[in-house]
RNA sequence: GCGGGUGUAGUUCAAUGGUAGAACGGCAGUUUUCCAAACUGCUCACGAGGGUUCGAUUCCCUUCACCCGCUCCA
């Protein structure tokens, strides 16, 4: 069993971070709290190696991406238009099949006939088994033998066991064979024991009931899912069933993610403001104000990285999960395609071959953008030291996608904890999401807000004004078909089908003005998630047996030189020589401002290399006796050891600051 | 949130109804000319609270934290 073994890696990762002061419990001394870890000395240094890493990426180093810093707490009216309030505050029930959540004290009472089903078995392998004997050389007789069973037994895994237990005994190889591979599958068969219940409204086929049911275990991996203990039962006026979906509603639960406080000294419900959920939001309702004063014009972005919080039913997993947090989210708005198909005629799209050479092209709508973005945000993990194998990729299905997104790629990593799929594979866990929002967000914060969020693009008015009538009719239409799709799933109860047609003509109107509300792609990244894959990747043991035959593990932490806590160890080669110590101490200073470096004279060389490969330092300077002079020729410099192989080189004290510099960034 | 497991130095592990021991680490010193050398000394723990008991780290209860499974989350 490989679990274990993995939770053996994890415990190591753990506690070689406190032993070295990477992570520690939040208030360790008085017990500790539930999902909340401090970063202890070494693991701040590689925190914001890793946030500057990605600011001075994402900003820095583009024409397109302007910077923000936002308060954690914010008007709870962002929240509201966000859809956090409504979503994350009372107590909901969810429908187990359609994740649609509906107030515990609001569900509609129904009447019909429930469906029970006790859980379900994979009909896949049955299929399997099936088409196995059908298919294969065996003779007609034994073929007979299973059409007749199946025929007669309801359950068809019945029919294959009555089957196989007749033929078991038979003189073809082949059937008998397949008879033993029927009882060990079977036995091997995945089972799900979630019961499962659908309330059939009068009239309607009970067909409907198996068919969700079927849905259900599909969804939980039962495939091609074969039903059991199927039982009726009349219901009058139950309010355990979902109003749409008509599945049996899982039990209330408060879903108040969001960690609520007062803000003014009288704890009122006036005062109820909520700490950010996610930092994306204040980019969205600063989104005018960068606009005027970074002088920036669509396409561009705003990145922020800052703390975020959630109330979590279940921190997991050291700090992948943890209640506070922080993100690295970069909100970069882009023109819709319609607008792009104005100015330009078409929509480029891109191959994924070509994104590697490909800049940024006017003419690229969504697709091409978030393809641009997956692969933009890929290098930046290999830049520190995150090999393209070590990741994963989920484009998430439309049922997993929220109602106002696209698409959504997740880029995963292989942590120790992540889970194997039935054929042994790690997909890995959540690093980043890269989502395309579509035009929802800065939508909402129009409706909620009452101020304008559209933007005003002169090349579109003078485009528009170009194209013949039917091209404009078209791009008209599907921007306004887009808009009233939006208004209509987010409609307020008051809101009348005709008063949102009227906002979406106004909205398409709005393109022969020059005007549009830009849509956004969101590559939006945990932190300390990213903090543990790279503890995770770095870590390594070594073994090594000396001539006694003693053997002796250590660890290496190999992380990449550009995140790494401590870029250089100096050590003077020995301490008792005033001269080597005083030299060592020059180097350190020559250093110091350029790079974190450690200074260690404590304990015999090699025991303070093995420190420092502890801790993940790429460099160890050494300063010996050939430093002063002892080898004429070797005067002034210095042994340079690599952390990676122990491999050993001699540099010059005057080119050790830019021959390290070039290394570490 | 439910179920199971675990809490002893910084780490990994012992022992015990009569107040805790090792290894490694850390610190100081002697020594040491390149990969955890050696020697000496020192430092550091029964998660918290309550109960039973003459006495609890040990038994019981509660609580907190961590791990695993489900659930949740993305």
């Amino acid at each position: 069993m490989a679990e274990p073994k993995e939770n053996l890696q994890m415990e190591k990762i753990v506690s070689l971070c406190k032993r070295r002061g990477f992570v520690f419990q939040s208030s360790e001394i008085y017990g500790g709290i539930n999902g909340f870890w401090d970063y202890g000395p070494l693991g701040a240094e590689l925190k914001r190696n890793v946030k500057e890493l990605w600011w001075n990426a994402m900003t820095r180093q583009r024409d397109d991406v302007a910077g923000l810093e936002a308060t954690i707490i914010m008007s709870p009216k962002i929240w509201e238009a966000s859809g956090h309030v409504a979503t994350f505050a009372d107590l909901m029930r969810e429908c187990p099949l359609t994740k649609k959540r509906v107030r515990a004290d609001q569900v509609e009472p129904l009447s019909g006939v429930a469906y029970h089903f006790s859980g379900a078995k994979s009909g896949q392998i049955v299929n399997e088994l099936n088409d196995q004997l059908m298919n294969e050389g065996a003779s007609a007789a034994a073929k007979a033998v299973l059409v007749e069973t199946m025929a007669r037994l309801k359950d068809s895994e019945e029919a294959l066991v009555a089957a196989a237990t007749m033929l078991e005994a038979s003189n073809d190889k082949v059937v008998a064979q397949w008879a033993r591979n029927v009882f060990k599958q079977l036995a091997d068969n995945k089972k799900s024991n979630h019961s499962f219940s659908y309330l059939l409204l009068q009239g309607k086929n009970p067909e409907s009931a198996r068919k969700a049911a079927r849905e259900f275990y599909s969804q939980a991996g039962i495939e091609m899912p074969l039903l059991l203990d199927e039982s009726t039962e009349k219901m009058e006026n139950s309010t355990d069933y979902h109003p749409d979906s008509f599945v049996h509603l899982a039990e209330p639960r408060p879903f108040n993610l969001m960690f609520k406080t007062y803000v003014g000294p009288v704890e009122s419900e006036d005062g109820i403001a909520y700490l950010r959920p996610e930092t994306a939001q204040a980019i969205f309702a600063q989104f005018k104000n960068v606009l005027e004063t970074s002088r920036q014009k669509v396409p561009f972005g705003i990145a922020q990285v800052g703390k975020a919080f959630r109330n979590e039913v279940t921190p997991r997993n050291f700090i992948f999960r943890s209640r506070e947090f922080e993100q690295m989210e970069l909100e970069f708005f882009i023109k819709p395609d319609e607008v792009i198909e104005a100015i330009h005629g078409s929509v480029a799209s891109v191959s994924d071959s070509q994104l590697s050479t490909l800049n940024p092209q006017p003419n690229w709508g969504w697709r091409a953008w978030h393809q641009y973005w997956v692969e933009e945000r890929v290098r930046f993990y290999e830049g520190i030291g995150l090999d393209r194998s070590t990741l994963g990729f989920h484009q998430q299905t439309p049922a997993e996608l929220a109602h106002y997104a696209r698409a959504c790629t997740d880029i995963l990593f292989k942590f120790p904890f992540s889970k194997k799929d039935e054929n042994g594979n790690v997909a890995g866990d959540e690093l980043e999401g890269i989502a395309a929002r579509s035009d929802f967000d800065l939508s909402q914060h129009q409706r909620f807000s009452g101020k304008p969020m559209g933007v005003f693009d002169d090349e579109l008015r003078a485009a528009w004004a170009k194209l013949p009538k039917e091209k404009q009719d078209d791009l008209w239409k599907r921007y306004y078909d887009n808009r009233k799709n939006y208004l209509t799933k987010c409609a307020k109860p008051d809101e009348t089908a005709e008063q949102i047609s009227r906002q979406a003509t106004d909205d398409a109107n709005g393109l022969a003005k020059g005007q549009y509300i830009p849509h956004v792609i969101e590559p939006s990244a945990g932190v300390d998630r990213l903090i543990l894959a790279l503890i995770a990747n770095a870590y390594s043991e070594e073994t090594k047996t000396d001539e006694k035959g003693k053997s002796e593990t250590t660890v290496v932490m190999k992380f990449h030189p550009r995140v790494a806590p401590v870029k250089a160890g100096i050590f003077p080669l020995l301490k008792n020589k005033p001269e080597l110590v005083k030299k060592a101490q020059e180097v350190r200073e020559l250093l110091r401002p350029w790079m974190n470096v450690f200074y260690d004279e404590a304990g015999s060389i090699g025991r303070r290399y093995a420190r420092q490969d502890e801790i993940g330092t790429p460099f160890c300077v050494t300063i010996d006796f050939d430093t002063l002079g002892e080898k004429p020729e070797l005067l002034d410099t210095v042994t340079l050891r690599y952390r990676d192989d122990g491999r050993q080189e001699r540099l010059k004290i005057s080119e050790l600051r830019d021959w390290l510099l070039a290394r570490i960034r």
